[in-house]
RNA sequence: GGCCCGAUGGCGGAGUGGUUACGCAGAGGACUGCAAAUCCUUGCACGCCGGUUCGAUUCCGGCUCGGGCCUCCA
């Protein structure tokens, strides 16, 4: 008991802060039910793959959730995924993004949708994200929707030709989370006619007359499709509660997309006399900062973009881009280069090196071990402070790196810090990493019959032969390695 | 034009009012027939100008440069 008492006190003792995009300060994190947390993360919207970039937005949102997890906490995720509503234009011009995609090619927009949901999940489960309590898809509530919007529409709304909008101004304190939205500051906005203030947004967007969508449903106020902003307040409500714990999303979303959000829930927990009426929603936004890249912008509309599969193409297991996501503050802007992904997949394998050659050990060993003290509690002390990873991972590298030790022990300790790190470090194998790049040419068959050639010709000392096929081989992207410690004999590079 | 952010060694990237993480690359060593791989050790930095301070990379102001958003993005 007193052993117990003094482990979960060794891991959880260093109180979890996080910084709160509202309040642009940290912030001790307080469960509304206690032991549980609440989180909604802004899915993708499925008209196209995601890039590398996107996937940075789901890594952070794992590690939050793995965090909370480590601390103890009952964890309810919901990830969302838009097939409905979102506009090439947040100005509420232009078209839906997914109906624009179904049209050019020519396919069905459930099609499309289904397509690229399932993408992204292949980068999901390859990224060792864990999977939310639930993935709620928009066009599963558009009930749920027509109810929200009915519900505030009297006091908050007002109809025009192209749809319901919300009003701005009916809320207090209007973009308090982007602090940057004036009237100024919409002036290069167009405004949609008949909206009453620039920043007023769509809650239902009316097909025009004489047009059919592929997607639409009645409604009060015609035939047409909810807008944007509405899927993410209605689902956080149904499935979490108002208020619930955090909402995460990018950077990006910090600006429209969500103070969007938290005027129509201000205005719902307003109307629905559930709370005052500036309560936001989620007692905590955090938003990750981008992946940039130095040759361009990470753009989805520049036509070419980073997918996680190019990244696998070229040999770099999916992994890496995890490692390298975790090297860098999710608040920091992190810059991609194919060098730094590089060093992330080295770094990968060396800690996977330090943990296969832990013996065989039984898990659920005890981690209360003063060798690994200062490790256990640069790590706590790391995560806690607004999910510091790269300073965890040091910590995790520090456990590796402690010797003379009871291989038990350092398992359990390993394995305690992955858990919240999630890089998979007992799961994964060194050889898993050896990724065929797509432009290989040579097989496995031919390296296994030139490194038994060169066997052959290093027994009988022939070293001139040896040498040559070393050669041969380097010519084509193999890498012989003959003292590896861990018998891995050639690489390709 | 409006709003916001950043500037740390070759690259990436933490952090700090006084001894400046870490990873990759580089260097040296061990190992190796020689390399590679692996392991050990290790050199290298806080944009510029002022201010506050005993002391600033860290706080404040200005400047320069870079970036983001206001147009699709996580």
């Amino acid at each position: 008991m007193a052993r117990e008492a003094r482990q979960s006190l060794a891991m959880t003792d260093a109180p979890l802060k996080l910084f709160n995009s509202l309040t642009r300060e940290l912030e001790p994190f307080q469960p509304v039910h206690p032991g549980e947390a609440r989180v909604y993360t802004c899915g993708p919207t499925v008209y196209n793959y995601p890039h590398i970039g996107n996937m940075r937005a789901y890594v952070f949102a794992d590690i939050l959730g793995r965090t909370l997890s480590h601390k103890g906490l009952k964890l309810t995720h919901i990830i969302n995924i838009t097939d409905v509503g979102h506009l090439t234009d947040d100005a509420d011009e232009g078209e839906d993004k997914m109906e624009k995609m179904a049209a050019e090619k020519a396919q069905s927009i459930w099609d499309i949708a289904k397509h690229y949901t399932k993408a992204y999940w292949a980068d999901v489960k390859a990224l060792n994200i864990r999977e939310p309590a639930k993935w709620s898809v928009a066009t599963d509530y558009i009930d749920e929707m027509l109810e929200f919007a009915k519900s505030i529409a009297d006091k908050h709304c007002y109809e025009c030709a192209t749809g319901l909008y919300f009003d701005t101004m009916t809320v207090e304190d209007y973009g308090r989370l982007a602090r940057a939205v004036t009237e100024e500051g919409e002036g290069r906005i167009d405004s949609v006619e008949g909206k009453r203030n620039a920043a007023d947004f769509a809650i239902w967007r009316k097909t025009p007359p004489g047009e059919k969508r592929q997607m639409e449903w009645d409604s009060p106020w015609g035939k047409g499709a909810p807008g944007w902003h509405l899927e993410c307040s209605v689902m956080g409500e149904k499935l979490l509660g108002f208020p619930f714990d955090i909402h995460t999303g990018g950077i990006d979303h910090r600006e429209i997309h969500h103070p969007n959000e938290i005027a129509q829930n201000q205005a719902f927990c307003g109307c629905g006399g559930l709370s005052e009426a500036t309560n936001s929603g989620a007692k905590i936004w955090m938003h990750n900062n981008f992946l940039v890249e130095r040759s361009g912008k990470m753009s989805k509309s520049s036509g070419e973009f980073l997918r996680l599969q190019l990244l696998i193409d070229k040999g770099y297991h999916p992994l890496a881009y995890r490692m390298m996501c975790l090297q860098a503050h999710y608040r920091s802007e992190l810059e991609f280069s194919w060098e730094g992904l590089e060093a992330a997949l080295t770094r990968l394998k060396r800690m996977l090196i330090a943990v296969e050659r832990l013996p065989d050990a039984p898990k659920g060993g005890t981690i209360d071990h003063p060798k690994f003290a200062p490790a256990l509690e640069k790590f706590e002390t790391a995560i806690s402070d607004d999910l510091n990873t790269p300073i965890s991972l040091t910590a995790l590298e520090d456990a590796l790196a402690v010797k003379k030790i009871d291989a038990g022990i350092k398992r359990a300790v390993i394995e305690k810090m992955d858990a919240v790190l999630g890089l998979g470090l007992f799961d994964l194998s060194r050889a898993d990493l050896r990724i065929r790049p797509k432009a290989t040419e040579i097989s496995e068959a031919e390296i296994e019959d030139a490194l038994a050639r060169r066997k052959a010709a290093r027994a009988e000392k022939d070293f001139a032969t040896s040498d040559a096929i070393r050669d041969e081989l380097a010519a084509k992207g193999v890498e012989v390695m003959d003292g590896d410690p861990l018998g891995w004999e050639w690489k390709l590079s």
